[in-house]
DNA sequence: GAATACTATATTGTGCACAATATAATGTTG
DNA sequence: CAACATTATATTGTGCACAATATAGTATTC
C-alpha cells in the first residue's frame, strides 16, 4: 500500500473516528433524552436557552445559531416543534421586525430539573474516566478552533 | 452554579465539542468531495468499497453497515444513488436471496484516483499537526469502543 | 413438510443539516 | 426619498440517521 493509499484507509482516518464516536455518544444520550421527549439537537438548544435564562440574557435565533453552529434552516423548524410543545417562545422584535427572540417557557425551564441528572447518568453508564473526557473535550475544542479558521496563517 | 448545573453548561460538555468538531470536519471535506460529486457518507461508503475491491473481498450491505455503524434505512437509499450514478453495483445473491452484494464499478474505482489526494489536501488546508490528529484518532477509537460496550464491566 | 422462528434488506416516517432561494425589514447612497 | 445593498429569518429541496415496520427468503422443529 502506498502512503497515499494508506491515508485512504477507513481506519486510518480521524474523520471516521470522529463521525462514529459522535453518533455513538448521541446513541447513548437517546434513551435518556427520550424520557424528556427530546432529541439530541433539541437538548443542545435547550442547554443554551437554559444558560441564557439563568443569566437573564435575551437570545435571538442567530445567537443560537452562532453558538451551536446551526443555521435557520435547521433551527426554525426545530424551534417550532419546541414551541408547539410549549417549551419555548418565539417572539418577533418590535424595534427590528427581522429579529426573532427565543426563550424557554416555565415548562421549558422545568425540564431542566430532569435534565440535570443526565450528564452524571451518562458518565456512570459508559464508565469512561472523567479526566480523559476533559482532555478529549479540550483537544476537540482546539481542533475545532483550527478548523474554523478560514486558512492557516503560515501559508 | 452547583456542580450539577455546571455539568449542564454547553461549553463544559464533551458531547457538544464532538458534535461541533464532527460537523466542522465534514464542512471542510465538502468542497473537496463536491468536486467528485460525493457527499461525506457516500465517501465513507466508497472508502470501504475501495478497500474491499483492493483486497478482493466481497461485501454485503450488512458488512458495510457493521463497518460504518449504519443500518439499511441509511445505506439502501445511499447505495441506490451511487448505483444510479454508475459507481456501484448491487447484486442479490443467488444462493441466499436475502443478501445483496455491493461492489464498486470501474467508474467507482476510477474515482479513487481523484480521492487519493483528498486527505493530504485537507491536512494542508487546515494546518493541524498530523501527530495531534493521530493521537486524537486513537483516543476517539478508544472512547468509541467503551461507548459500544453494552455496560461497564465493573457494575 | 407445514408451522414457526429467524435473517437480510427494503420501506416509511420523523427530524436534523445544509445549500439555495425567498421574503421582508432596515440601512445607505445618490 | 427612491434605488440599492444589507441583514435576519423562513422556505424549499436533498440527503442522511434511525426507529418501526414490512417483505421475503432461509432454517428449524415437530
Amino acid at each position: 500500500m502506498t502512503a497515499q493509499e494508506e491515508t485512504l484507509a477507513l481506519d486510518s482516518q480521524v474523520c471516521f473516528a470522529l463521525y462514529a464516536a459522535n453518533r455513538a455518544v448521541i446513541a447513548r444520550y437517546r434513551p435518556l433524552l427520550s424520557e424528556l421527549g427530546l432529541t439530541y439537537p433539541q437538548y443542545l438548544v435547550l442547554l443554551v436557552l437554559w444558560e441564557a435564562a439563568a443569566a437573564s440574557h435575551r437570545l435571538r435565533v442567530s445567537d443560537l445559531g452562532l453558538r451551536l453552529r446551526l443555521d435557520s434552516g435547521t433551527l426554525t423548524p426545530l424551534l417550532k416543534r419546541l414551541q408547539e410543545r410549549g417549551l419555548v417562545t418565539r417572539i418577533r422584535e418590535q424595534q427590528d421586525e427581522r429579529v426573532v427572540m427565543v426563550a424557554v417557557t416555565p415548562a421549558g425551564l422545568a425540564l431542566r430539573e430532569q435534565a440535570k441528572a443526565i450528564p452524571a447518568r451518562l458518565l456512570c453508564a459508559t464508565g469512561v474516566e472523567p479526566d480523559r473526557l476533559l482532555a478529549l473535550r479540550d483537544e476537540l475544542r482546539s481542533v475545532l478552533a483550527e478548523l474554523e479558521n478560514p486558512e492557516p496563517s503560515d501559508l
